[in-house]
RNA sequence: GGUCCGUUCGUCUAGUGGUUAGGACGCCGGGUUUUCAUCCCGGUAGCAGGGGUUCGACUCCCCUACGGACUGCCA
């Protein structure tokens, strides 16, 4: 099969029933890094022919997601085009004027069945042991629509108002062999298909006829969607074949879906908060439930982290590296290299990659990230303190927000003290030390209190009285900071301050107790 | 139930008939840091099972098992 079209051109194509959940970032980043790769354009197209399941606010949150993440949209509901409108609810009038084309050429027909009259069918079907359910060359003759119905019956009905919807007639008995980058060739026997709804009785299309003429209209070169439309592929290409566009069919690829970390099953909305790590890539309040989501960015992620974990997830470039850049993963791209297999997704593995962003982001790009919050928390703080804490402390953060617990004390004297340093570190002739220590450190002066100095003060200290570093360090690091972690301890001296300094250790002398 | 897709360490994966089956996360141990983290070194652990094809199968074919998707006037 030959590519017929001149210009790469994808799109992605959600629906805004809800936020855009992992899986749905990772399908638009493999068609935006798809795209890139091939100098071709990125489309995003809105999927709004269900009313019924329309929710407000989830079209801002697929574009603020995708902005996050660093894809570009280039056409667009914002960024226009030449193909629009690019929301299917503002194409109505296309698509009938298409589903009359399939209905002239008899491809398509009426139905007038009910709700009720099919469920019935249904499960008479499935009673009698049949292995087929579906509504097709052989069930239609028992149901209400243009086979079984006169042509006048047929025009009297839609005439009378009577509510109808249009299916696909689907040929008896024809293979179909269709083409899937990722998978290969795929046969199925069109008996097994279904005469699929093409337009709902509402006088919207279906997905799939809205989908076809869609990318059909927008020279759509490739289709690069998730695995769950797999079975339908062969009803989308017998879709191309009656409108007489094969020559301009679209290739196919469907990606393997993202699993759950752990238990059975494909990566749900309600596994993020159950398990303990997100599943959307900004935060969401459902208006209705006024349940709050948490997102990859509320809780500490880089983009750049997010998107190169999720692009792992079901792809590998060449080589080892597994750091890569937006850019990176462009230049490397390649459909043929995403696995056929679904990927469970690991938080652990996300938190990695977290990690390794943020120790090698610049300090003052980390700033910027973090100075307006720390900012509400301890106000009036110096941009370039913040920047030097970040820089101190950077490496022992996953998430940006741990900043918080690994820094606090560079804003603030310690409250309290961790107990089990203080049972393991603090001894009986600490306090004596300590208060040793303190005058030290007060006969430096202000000038000279850098870390080099403060810490040849000291350890000249230790030398002298043939003690051991860790009698003094440790508990000087714990009157510091309240804990027994944290960066080099005179970097941390230095950088709260004589003044500071000594308050720590005399209220720590103070207020340790054995 | 039916149709289709899939199956390499716990997880993400490399591997396309001949490899000591490689890397990463995690975990464990060691070193550096007299702290924690980073970093470095080492270890742990895998071709779902059974038949073929072949001189030779993780690689090709079949079956079984398991997993997944779909089976809506939802996408």
């Amino acid at each position: 099969m030959k590519n017929m079209h001149e210009k790469i051109r994808v799109r992605f194509a959600p629906s805004p029933t809800g936020p855009l959940h992992i899986g749905g970032v990772r399908t638009a980043l493999f068609n935006y890094l798809f795209a890139k790769k091939h100098n071709g354009d990125f489309l995003l197209r809105i999927e709004d022919t269900d009313q019924a399941r329309y929710v407000s606010g989830a079209q801002e949150y697929i574009m603020n997601s995708l902005k996050w993440c660093g894809i570009e949209v280039d056409e667009g509901i914002n960024e226009g085009g030449n193909f629009g409108p690019y929301k299917q609810s503002e194409r109505k009038e296309i698509y009938k004027k298409y589903i009359q084309i399939l209905l002239d050429n008899k491809s398509a027909y009426y139905a007038f069945d009910t709700p009720e009259e099919l469920d019935a069918m249904r499960k008479k079907l499935e009673k009698s042991g049949s292995s087929v359910r579906h509504y097709n060359f052989q069930t239609r003759k028992e149901m209400k629509n243009s086979f079984t119905l006169s042509e006048d019956e047929v025009k009297q009905k839609i005439k009378n108002g009577h509510p109808y919807v249009v299916r696909f007639n689907i040929p008896e008995n024809e293979e179909i062999t269709v083409k899937d980058i990722i998978r290969g060739e795929i046969k199925v026997n069109s008996s097994q298909l279904d005469d699929k709804v093409l337009f709902k009785s509402d006088g919207l299309p279906t997905y799939h006829l809205a989908n076809i003429v869609d990318d059909y209209l927008m020279q759509i070169s490739h289709v690069i969607r998730g695995e769950e439309w797999l079975p339908s592929l062969p009803l989308h290409v017998l879709l191309y074949r009656s409108f007489g566009w094969e020559n301009k069919m679209p290739e196919f690829a469907h990606l393997p879906l993202l699993l759950k970390p752990s238990g059975k099953g494909k990566l749900s909305k309600r596994d993020g908060d159950q398990l303990g790590f997100p599943v959307f890539p900004l935060e969401w309040k459902d208006s209705e439930t006024n349940e709050t989501f948490t997102g990859y960015r509320e809780s500490g992620y880089l983009p750049e982290a997010f998107i190169n974990m999720l692009a792992l997830l079901g792809w590998t470039p060449e080589g080892d590296r597994e750091i890569l850049s937006l850019e990176d993963m462009i230049a490397e791209f390649d459909l043929n290299k995403v696995h056929k297999s679904g990927a469970r997704f690991s938080p652990e593995k996300a938190k990695w990659f977290n990690q390794q962003y943020i120790i090698n982001t610049p300090d003052e790009k980390l700033t910027d990230l973090l100075l307006p919050e720390i900012e509400k928390r301890f106000p009036d703080v110096d941009v370039l303190y913040v920047e030097k804490v970040i820089g101190l402390v950077k490496e022992r953060m996953q998430l940006l927000t741990d900043f918080y617990q690994q820094a606090s004390f560079f804003f603030e004297t310690p409250k309290e003290y961790n107990q089990k340093v203080v049972k393991k570190r603090w001894k009986e002739d600490t306090p004596k030390l300590m208060s040793e220590i303190y005058d030290i450190l007060k006969n430096i002066p202000e000038i000279k209190f850098t870390t080099e100095y403060t810490e040849q003060a000291v350890k000249t200290f230790i030398e002298k009285n043939e003690l051991s570093f860790g009698k003094i360090l440790n508990p000087l690091r714990l009157v510091l900071t309240g804990t027994g972690g944290g960066p080099h301890l005179f970097d941390i001296i230095s950088a709260v301050g004589k003044e500071e300094t000594l308050f720590r250790i005399e209220k720590g002398i103070r207020e340790i107790k054995k």
